[in-house]
DNA sequence: ATCATATATCCGGTTATCCGAATATATGAA
DNA sequence: TTCATATATTCGGATAACCGGATATATGAT
């Protein structure tokens, strides 16, 4: 018989949990480059979109991705919104998975 | 005219790369539920299907996504391949998702 | 009110991923 | 070699996410 010290449908709950909001936001590599742009500094729409030279209406798309998960926040000023990072322990977390595959792509033999 | 301090041909380059080898083994909820499984102990196929109740072909293949993408080695113990974390990491940087997500999920207002 | 700018949403079409039954492959035992 | 078990791969079909042009909405200035 098949065991484990896990509470599984707890962790589950957790997971699913985790997943909607952190993975599925990452699941494009420019809403990665979004997150990092934002983590240095509050940006506007076309700023992104300039800098990851993306089309308005992508960029929009993504950042509204990443603001239904809960990752960003949205301030309005003028005719600008500005996108803000609501937890930057993202970034940190990225970093951890950046530095990971950094270590890997070294130890290929 | 926009400006950032990132090195963004370098930061797009690293950040493809995690995506490829994590974001996109993350995808799916079950392989992050068969990271944790895999953590707590090496585990050979049937075992992890039994655990999270799916269907044999479903699961190999779902390992096979964490194996192409690196997150796991196998191992050949006569007829069963066991599964092992080839860094350990990915649970420090599951488990740091899963409290963020913990602590978001209590500040709503 | 009208115009210019900034952002968000809608649209259709395309592509990628997923699923699980069925099949193929590999190992060990008889 | 033949059989049983364990795992991997193939298959067609369904679903979900993506794209970017076009359009709608919102703000501020004249």
């Amino acid at each position: 018989m098949t065991k484990t010290g896990l509470n599984l449908p707890k962790l589950k709950e957790e997971t699913d949990l985790l997943h909607s909001r952190i993975c599925h936001a990452l699941r494009e590599p420019v809403r990665i480059m979004m997150l990092y742009l934002i983590g240095e500094q509050d940006r506007y729409v076309n700023e992104i979109a300039e800098l990851l030279e993306l089309p308005q209406s992508t960029t929009s798309r993504h950042l509204a991705v990443l603001r239904e998960r809960g990752l960003v926040n949205t301030e309005r000023r003028g005719t600008s919104v500005f996108y803000t990072l609501s937890n930057p322990h993202i970034i940190f977390i990225l970093d951890e998975m950046r530095q990971m595959t950094k270590q890997e792509s070294g130890n290929e033999e």
